[in-house]
DNA sequence: AGGTTGACCTGGACGC
DNA sequence: TGCGTCCAGGTCAACC
């Protein structure tokens, strides 16, 4: 479910919910699945850290934190309560100032990551809980378990490949296209090239343009490339205004619905009139996605 | 090497 | 009501 204008809506909420809380103890489920650090790192590296910010990068949630006791001398007694002699302390005794530590959710399909009363409800295929000191939690909840979670304690930080769609330029945009037989679409939805894109805002963006979906990347004129550009920032800055689109289960960090979804000019709207001329939408597969689009309006 | 397909999961919608 | 089928916003590994 989730593609940029939803995470990018999850992240801000986020960041301004938690950022300054301090994570006292982390519970991890039992399904290894979500997790693509184990299961200790993870737990040792959230316990006791201060949440910094929260922010996006392509479609993952970053969560920075600031280890526990980062300014001062970690004793193993200090760190005494859980699993850890950890790794952490013995790394935050060698270096002065301790690396910063990165947790990051990737929601897959339907994960969803919440802040809620310690005492809410507790959803089914809720992996994983943090306990904040100022008394919520922050919940990963995902039942198809496509989400991923994992910590990142490079001095580095977290990197993912592709260029935001929102801060490249339209020449490096054409540049990313040049030589591509694979359909316009499919290079769209390549985070390697853009990272944030997804099915809907795919679609939408090509319908703006005025570009069908199957089209080869290289073929793309000049024009229609501008064009392209344009209509990606523009219905991702648009979607991000409405809090992102909801088709079944997205919600953000507060669990409310986006807007979004209200104006979708394609995605989903197989056999309705085109807004425009009034044609009926098509749908297609491509590559595997369900693809929609205005036989008369996009060439 | 670039491009395409299927697998990974669960649950909701739909047809019979 | 119940069962089967298809579909879903994302990403990989495995193929061609």
């Amino acid at each position: 479910m989730p593609e940029l204008p939803e995470v990018e809506t999850i992240a801000r909420g986020l960041a301004q919910r938690v950022t300054g809380d301090v994570i006292e103890s982390v519970w991890l489920g039992s399904k290894p699945e979500p997790l693509k650090s184990p299961a200790a790192e993870i737990a040792q590296t959230l316990q006791g850290a201060r949440i910094t910010g929260v922010r996006r990068l392509g479609k993952h949630i970053v969560v920075d934190l600031e280890p526990q006791g980062n300014s001062l001398k970690i004793v193993p007694g200090k760190t005494s309560r859980a699993k850890s002699k950890s790794v952490l302390a013995t790394k935050a005794q060698k270096s002065a100032p301790a690396p910063k530590a990165q947790w990051i959710v990737h929601l897959g399909m339907t994960g969803q990551l919440l802040v809620c009363r310690s005492d809410a409800e507790l959803a089914k295929h809720t992996h994983a809980i943090a306990k904040l000191a100022s008394g919520r939690e922050l919940r990963f909840v995902d039942p198809r378990r496509f989400g991923r979670l994992a910590v990142v304690r490079t001095d580095a930080g977290f990197a993912t490949p592709g260029i935001e769609p929102l801060e490249i330029g339209l020449d490096d945009f054409a540049k990313l296209f040049r030589g591509r037989k694979t359909p316009i679409k499919s290079a769209l939805l390549n985070q390697k090239l853009l990272r944030g894109v997804g099915n809907i805002y795919a679609d939408e963006a090509l319908f703006r343009a005025g570009v069908r979906p199957r089209r080869r990347a290289s073929s793309l004129t000049r024009a229609e490339l501008a064009r392209l550009y344009e209509s990606v920032k523009q219905v991702l800055r648009e979607a991000i205004t409405a809090g992102g689109s909801s088709i079944s289960d997205y919600v953000d960090s507060n669990g409310d619905p986006g807007e979004f979804q209200m104006q979708h000019r394609v995605y989903g709207r197989e056999g309705e009139p085109c807004l425009t001329c009034r044609t009926r939408i098509k749908r297609v597969v491509i590559a595997g996605r369900s693809s929609h689009y205005c036989p008369k309006c996009q060439k």
